[in-house]
RNA sequence: GGAGGGGUACCAAAGCGGUCAAAUGGGGCGGGCUGUAAACCCGUUGACUUCGGUCUUCGAAAGUUCGAAUCUUUCCCCCUCCA
């Protein structure tokens, strides 16, 4: 292999499987390609889950090569059953438009839009799926696929080994997305479909989709499926989901999330999620002996690509003042009360359900008996303390649950 | 369409008339140790409370009972086998 671009793929560890990599390189040698990625619009923002496959568009465009981005309007409504155990929810059109418009301010943030031959392109399969005549499709179509075939499809197998029930609606999903495939192969001279190892089947029937129809070689390459050090999978959880939408996610809460990582994954990411060069981490990996300037490098970095240098040195300081010196950072989050509030004092417990800090005072009683609220560092015991104006400074009052979590009450 | 099994908290799963706001495990959150890491240990995990209690919750509704997650009826949903 000898072209640059693959050569730093396969350096990062975004290579995971590709259906034909020795013609890919040739062909990557002697032109500039264009390579979709189709991303799911379930939910209204992509999360850090996503981030890997928005890394390669990144490196595709270094290389001078042309992302083609799928924000699956069409294949949304249908739902991947890709290692799912159920159904999922069945969205609303309008919603999923809604979702659409959101994410792509991500990629509009990350990717480079100045450069008219890397631009990425943006579309969305509901314009060709929602078209198609049923009869038409089965007999164009649906004819290059048997039933055969695609019961040994993992994301159909599984299911069933599982004894999970499987809908008509849910088992056509991989032949739409080999027909985007084809239709982009076809539109936009996309040779490439990207994708994490989940869609390895997927992919690998557009391909198949498109040497039937066509007689042409197309290519098919999937990104690994990253889990933490710890075995959980990357972005996830109800809860703690990581987002990329600003909206969603602050800017220093990345920022922390990146400064977070477990010790055993911290090569991996600054490869994964930086773009500073591979030798360089090697060298940084061996020579570095604090760890934790590596975790500062890492959050810096990838809250830069994200939210931009601004932002990621404001966290970067927030946390230097926070949590070196117990200060309060500019960049900790806001919580605005009206003065008057206060003119007869307000409980904490009031006061700590009232800013959202806690979602209920039950829970507020429990965190104070477990010891994790402080209030301008000091920890709280009594749970019913009055707060008054005379507990602000310049009219802040800061309130930390836990070690991590800081916020700045702001009288207004 | 016929026969059987089942729906319990974030998830898995016990409970099968009162001692059940519901065992246990996982996850989450917090505390300790540390390095804002991991591992480990501990606590906590429905809401409100004047801390005495009060209210809402075991698929939905109605009923039996002094008392129902537990019993009865109807309905909804899921699974297995047969057609």
């Amino acid at each position: 292999m000898k072209n640059a671009f693959l050569l730093e793929m396969q350096s990062r560890g975004y290579l995971n499987q590709c259906t034909d990599l020795h013609k890919l390189d040739d062909i990557c040698n002697n032109q500039a390609i264009n390579a979709y990625i189709g991303f799911d619009c379930t939910a209204n923002s992509l999360h850090v889950g996503s981030l890997l496959q928005i890394m390669v568009l990144k490196l595709m465009q270094k290389h001078g090569h042309r992302p083609i981005i799928l924000l699956g309007g069409g294949t949304t409504l249908i739902g991947d059953p890709s290692g799912k155990d159920a159904t999922r929810k069945i969205l609303q059109q309008s919603e999923i438009k809604k979702n659409i418009n959101n994410i792509k301010k991500v990629f509009l943030k990350i990717l480079d839009m100045s450069n008219k031959k890397t631009k990425p392109i943006f579309v969305n399969n509901y314009d060709w799926l929602a078209k198609l005549n049923y009869i038409e499709f089965l007999r164009d179509i649906g004819c290059h696929f048997t039933i055969n075939k695609m019961l040994t499809f993992d994301s159909i197998k599984l299911r069933l080994e599982r004894e999970q029930s499987l809908s008509y609606m849910e088992f056509n999903y991989m032949i739409l997305q080999a027909y985007d495939f084809y239709q982009l192969f076809k539109t936009k001279k996309c040779v490439l479909q990207i994708g994490g190892s989940d869609q390895w089947g997927n992919i690998i029937n557009g391909v198949e989709l498109i040497r039937r129809m066509m007689k042409k070689d197309s290519f098919g390459l999937t990104t690994p499926l990253i889990t933490l050090a710890s075995g959980a999978k990357m972005g996830k959880t109800e809860k703690g989901a990581i987002w990329l939408n600003e909206n969603l996610f602050s800017s220093y809460d990345y920022w922390q999330f990146w400064r977070n990582t477990d010790d055993k994954d911290i090569e991996r990411f600054l490869k994964f999620f930086t773009e500073i060069d591979t030798k360089q981490i090697d060298n940084l990996i061996k020579n570095e002996t604090d760890i934790n300037k590596l975790k500062i490098l890492l959050a810096n970095e990838t809250t830069k690509i994200l939210h931009g240098k601004i932002a990621a040195k404001k966290a970067e300081e927030t946390a230097k003042s926070t949590f070196e010196t117990g200060g309060v950072g500019i960049d900790l989050p806001e919580i605005k009360l009206e003065k008057k509030d206060f003119n007869k004092g307000m409980k904490v417990l009031e006061l700590l359900s009232l800013s959202k800090i806690m979602s209920s005072k039950n829970e507020a009683r429990r965190a104070i008996k477990g010891n994790a609220i402080k209030i301008n560092n000091i920890s709280l015991q009594d749970e019913n303390k009055i707060i008054s104006i005379d507990d602000f400074k310049d009219k802040i009052l800061k309130v930390s649950f836990g070690k991590k979590k800081h916020y700045l009450i702001k009288i207004i």
